[in-house]
DNA sequence: TTTCGTTACGTTAGTCGTAAAGATT
DNA sequence: AATCTTTACGACTAACGTAACGAAA
């Protein structure tokens, strides 16, 4: 019996449904079942009654309950205590990132974790069309955002790698058959807009307004998510500029990536709210750092090592 | 964080030494430091300041300590509580048993385990020369002993299984080249004798003292331990009658086992002290009989079924 | 040299998810 | 049919032991 299992039973005595408590303990329902199972098992007696309608405390359980919470309280104060003294974090910590862009920051995740196991860590899809919705709303703590951004109430964290910019296009499109594109092309072309606002800078920045030589760049139908990028281009209705790794994740057969000649790159880098900056938030930045200044360890050698040089170990907690 | 690794820490905060707090909770001193070390990295201090020759409590730890035990206590009462009242059974059980004998019984263990997740069961040998004395000493709860036992403070549960009888010899004995042997060749025997008396009834059963027809047998050297009685049967200066699976597990090259024609067969039980039956041990006695009871169902139907009943699951904790 | 704590590494047990099967309305 | 819990099964993680190492007396 370990203190995972008094959580879920206390969690399950609370809401009584063991769909919600997989839920809030982002578990399945199996697991919730199975773990109860357990614990009736060694108690030997049903700890709830239950049904497909209804979940009750036995008598037996609500006793064990009441016993149980007290106990489970303070320990998990006594560690909350320790750890705020100790100098290490603990609790969650929620990364947003658009598609598979925190598959690249994969490192500093792990760097993070070994240093600070305690902290778990939650991932949210942050659509390109609202990049700031929600870290601004709270649900995200740090999104991976492509640069520029200059939001007064964010901050900018080091960039943590560089993707080439590719034009997303139908396969049917005229261009479609050409092995690579310039900006001045996007003159020939609609250009999706967002659903929501993007601030002027950012706009310009990826997709601009005009061409290099003044044309100008039509913008096309409004878009609030992207699947519904995915899905306008590949009927042909409108283009837009993407992050080379969605070449390799949405391989869809009628939508054709282009390189864009002008070669231009896009940063990436983690934001967060100024304004609710935490230890954790402190932690990541830090963590990112140090990867930064061993890749740069990396190429200033110039030679591939053997045994590169991980500072710290994984967490094996 | 987890129960199991908060009682390593208050164990070793009590002991301060990881050797002592190794044997306590039968683990490995590597085990300890392993738990501790991710405590430590959790909370970001250490816990204990430590060199070869001493550990003490830093004050984190000395906090951490105070803030724990008093949840840690509640918890494992409430625990026991719900386990008392629940009906299920709780905390060790000590099986004793001579050699691979308690091999033979693990089935009744499996089905024991199986309804009683959290009793966990330890073992200890016991040696045929003094087969009371740990169950009186209380060192084991229950031990699986040859029959006959009949001893006023002492309860004999179900037979578990039968062994055939055989006699153990000195590979140079003189009878050592007979393919078997009847009870009336110990006439041309010395019998080992035990070091503690064993009860006569015992003794008669097992090394007679007599032959069927009424020659005595000749009592030999004293010894106090299987491995004494190996040793001594090796060397040729004297013989026993042992089970059948000796010969399995002891295939000494210098001893040899030899079938007894009078084809007597050795019964063995569990056995318990009468004055300190505790729902353990009852647990496990109806463990046994569950255990005979689907035994005499599967020789009843003198077929070996594909799927044999087994009424019980395995446990999973 | 002995005693004690740590590190490295391989094995195993148990957690957890997926999928499908019961049960109840 | 829809909703909810349980069972079956497989994958993967972390607990744990073994063995070797390192430091202190």
């Amino acid at each position: 019996m370990e203190l995972r299992d008094i959580e879920i039973f206390l969690t399950l005595a609370e809401e009584l449904h063991f769909g919600r408590t997989a839920d809030r303990l982002r578990l399945t329902t199996a697991r919730v079942s199975q773990s109860i199972k357990k614990q009736e098992r060694i108690i030997g007696a049903p700890l709830f009654d239950r049904t497909t309608r209804a979940v009750a405390l036995t008598q037996l359980g609500d006793r064990y309950r009441h016993n149980l919470s007290a106990g489970y309280r303070q320990i998990t104060e006594a560690i909350q205590d320790a750890v705020a003294h100790g100098g290490g974090i603990a609790g969650p910590l929620t990364l947003g990132g658009m598609g598979p862009q925190t598959l690249a920051v994969s490192r500093i995740i792990e760097v993070f974790q070994a240093r600070h196991p305690a902290v778990e860590i939650h991932y949210r899809e942050i659509q390109p069309t609202a990049p700031f919705q929600q870290l601004r709303s709270g649900q995200v703590d740090i999104a991976l955002l492509w640069l520029p951004v200059r939001e007064p109430d964010l901050t900018v964290g080091p960039v943590t790698h560089v993707s080439q910019a590719m034009l997303m296009i139908g396969a049917s499109h005229q261009l479609a058959g050409r092995t690579s594109v310039a900006i001045e092309d996007l003159g020939d072309c609609t250009v999706l807009t967002s659903a929501e606002e993007l601030p002027a800078y950012m706009e310009e920045a990826i997709n601009p307004f005009h061409t290099p030589t003044g044309r100008p760049i039509r913008r096309g139908p409004r878009v609030s998510s992207w699947h519904e990028e995915l899905s306008v281009v590949a009927t042909g209705k409108a283009v837009t500029i993407v992050a080379a790794e969605a070449a390799h994740f949405y391989p869809w057969p009628n939508i054709t990536y282009l390189p864009i000649e002008d070669g231009r790159l896009i940063q990436w880098a983690p934001v967060w709210r100024t304004a609710t900056e935490t230890e954790h938030i402190r932690a990541f930045r830090r963590a990112a750092q140090k990867v930064e200044s061993l890749d740069r360890g990396c190429l200033a050698n110039g030679t591939s090592l053997v045994n590169p040089p991980v500072a710290e170990r994984s967490p094996h907690l």
